[in-house]
DNA sequence: CGGTTATTTGAAATACGTCAATTCAAGTGG
DNA sequence: CCACTTGAATTGACGTATTTCAAATAACCG
C-alpha cells in the first residue's frame, strides 16, 4: 500500500557497511548501535545471536505489541511505526521506526489505548529480549551503553514530537522533522548530516506523524521546496540548504536550573 | 505568579487521608501509591524515610534536572510541570505534575534540549532515589508494584497528549484534557471519578500544555461551560455531564493485533 | 484602596482543513 | 509496446478553526 514509488530506495545498499559481518541482516543494525559506543566482538555475537529469531511482514501488518508478552526488538529492514488510533479514523503516529531502530523497549501498548506497531513497508524483525533481559551487567559493555542511549534518543525524540505538535507552525513542523530525520540517517560522507538520505515514507504518513493534513503537508513541501531548503522525491529527501532549514525548525533553548524562579 | 487566585484551593485537606499516619506531608504521596497496590507496613516506612530529603520551592522555580546527578523525586505538596522552551519564547508544557506524582524518572533532561521542571505553584519534594535504586526485589512488595505502575501511567499520558496535541481539535482538547485530570484526582464519594477536583492552574498554563492560545482556550472553556459540560472556577474544576465529557474527548479505539494487514 | 495578574470579550488576519478534481509514476495484462 | 488500473502527489476553491492585537473587566494582594 505505502511502497510503490518507493520501494527501492531503501534497499539501496548503504556505503559504509560494517566490515566484516556475513550477516546481512544485521548490518544496519550493527551500524546504528556501533555509532553510539563502540562494540567488542562479543557484542557483535550477541546481537548475531538474535538472527533466529528473525520474522517478516508485509507492509500494512499490525505487530503484536503487548509489552510483557512480546518483548522488545529490533526492527532490521523496513520502516514501521507506532500509532494511536481514534474511534472515527484519525490516527497519530507516535514515532517512526527506522531500519535497525528499536519498539518494545518502553511500556507502551495496553490493548485498550488504541496503541499499535504498523509495518510501513516489508518488515524485518528480530527479538531484543536476550540483550534487554540481561540487565544492567557487572561491567557493561558498549553494547549496553549503546542500548542505554538508544533509549535517551528515543525519549528526547518523544519529547520534540510534541513541542512539534504543540508549538510549531507546518512549515516549522516539517522543518524540524525533516532535519530528525535526517540526523537519524547517519552521518554523511563529511561527518556531518547526509545531505541525501533514504526517506520511504507517504506524504499521507507523515503527515499523521505531524498532525497536518495530506494536501497541507504537501503544500508546506512546495513553499520549502520553492526557498530551496529541501527536496523530497522518490523515497529520497535532500536537504538543500541545512543552516535555513535549522532556522525554520526554531531549535529549543538551552536552560540553567535557578533556585526561585523570576 | 501562576498561584495568586488559586493558592488555596489544592491546599485543601482531603477526605480520605490514609489513616495512622502521623507525617502529613507523605499522605498525598501514600494515597496514591495505595491506589495502584496495598502497601505493607515496611512499604510506608520505606517512604516515610523519604521525608529526611524534603525540600522546598517558591513558585516559578527552575528545579535542576539532570538525571544522573538528581535523580527521581516527588512531589508532595503543589503542582509542577515538564516543559520544553523554545528561542521565541513559545513553550511547550509536557506533562503536569500533581500531589503525589512523581518526575525525573525517565532519562529526560538533558540540558541542551530547552527542558526543565518548573513549579507551578509553592512546592515539596522528597528524593525517589532510595526506592528506585533498589531495583527489582527478588520478592517485589506492593510498593514496588505500584512504582512499575506509575511508570506505565506516565508513558501511557505522554501518548495521550500526543493524540490530543495532533489529532483533536481545540474542544475536544480541553475535554480530554479536564478527564485525565479528573482520573488523576483519584476517585470521589462514588468510587468514580470526583464530580469536582482541585486544579490549580492557570488558563495561560493549561493553554500551553495543550498547544492553544490563551485565548482561545478560554473561549473554548466558555463553549464547555455553556453546554453545560463543565465549570473551572477559583481552582476547581467540576464535571457537570460526564458522559457528554468524554463524547467530546473522542476516546481512543481498541485494535487487535493483526498479521498482515489490510 | 491601588497595583498587579488572571480572565474575558471583540474584531480582524491567517493558518489549516475539507471537498473535488487533476496529474503523475509505476505496475499489469493484452 | 500500448491501453488500462491503481495509489500517490499535486492543485484550486472555499469554509472554518485558531491566532493575534487590543481592550475591558474581574480577582487577588499587600
Amino acid at each position: 500500500m505505502a511502497d510503490r514509488r518507493i520501494a527501492s530506495a531503501w534497499q539501496a545498499p548503504g556505503r559504509d557497511e560494517p566490515a566484516g559481518v556475513r550477516e546481512a541482516w544485521a548490518r544496519p543494525l550493527l551500524r546504528r548501535l556501533g555509532r553510539l559506543a563502540t562494540l567488542t566482538a562479543e557484542d557483535i555475537e550477541r546481537v548475531l545471536a538474535l538472527g533466529v529469531t528473525r520474522r517478516r511482514w508485509p507492509p500494512g501488518s499490525l505487530l503484536p505489541v503487548d509489552a510483557r508478552a512480546w518483548g522488545p526488538h529490533f526492527v532490521v529492514a523496513g520502516w514501521a511505526c507506532n500509532q494511536r488510533t481514534l474511534r472515527d479514523g484519525r490516527r497519530q503516529i507516535l514515532d517512526f521506526i527506522a531500519p535497525g531502530e528499536g519498539f518494545g523497549f518502553d511500556p507502551l501498548s495496553e490493548r485498550h489505548t488504541g496503541h499499535s506497531v504498523v509495518a510501513l513497508t516489508a518488515l524485518e524483525t528480530v527479538a531484543a529480549g536476550s540483550l534487554a533481559d540481561e540487565g544492567p551487567t557487572a561491567s557493561p559493555s558498549g553494547l549496553d551503553h549503546a542500548l542505554q542511549d538508544v533509549w535517551f534518543e528515543i525519549e528526547a525524540r518523544r519529547q520534540d514530537h510534541m513541542v512539534r505538535l504543540g508549538q510549531l507552525t507546518g512549515y516549522e513542523r516539517v522543518a524540524h522533522f525533516i532535519l530528525e530525520m535526517q540526523r537519524r540517517a547517519g552521518p554523511g560522507a563529511d561527518g556531518g548530516g547526509a545531505r541525501s538520505f533514504p526517506l520511504p515514507l507517504t506524504q499521507e504518513v507523515m503527515a499523521d506523524a505531524l498532525g497536518l493534513s495530506v494536501v497541507h503537508f504537501n503544500r508546506v513541501l512546495r513553499q520549502l521546496r520553492a526557498a530551496g531548503l529541501l527536496e523530497i522525491r522518490g523515497g529520497m529527501a535532500e536537504v538543500r540548504d541545512p543552516a535555513a532549514l535549522a532556522k525554520a525548525a526554531v531549535l529549543p533553548v538551552p536552560q540553567d536550573p535557578v533556585i526561585g524562579g523570576p
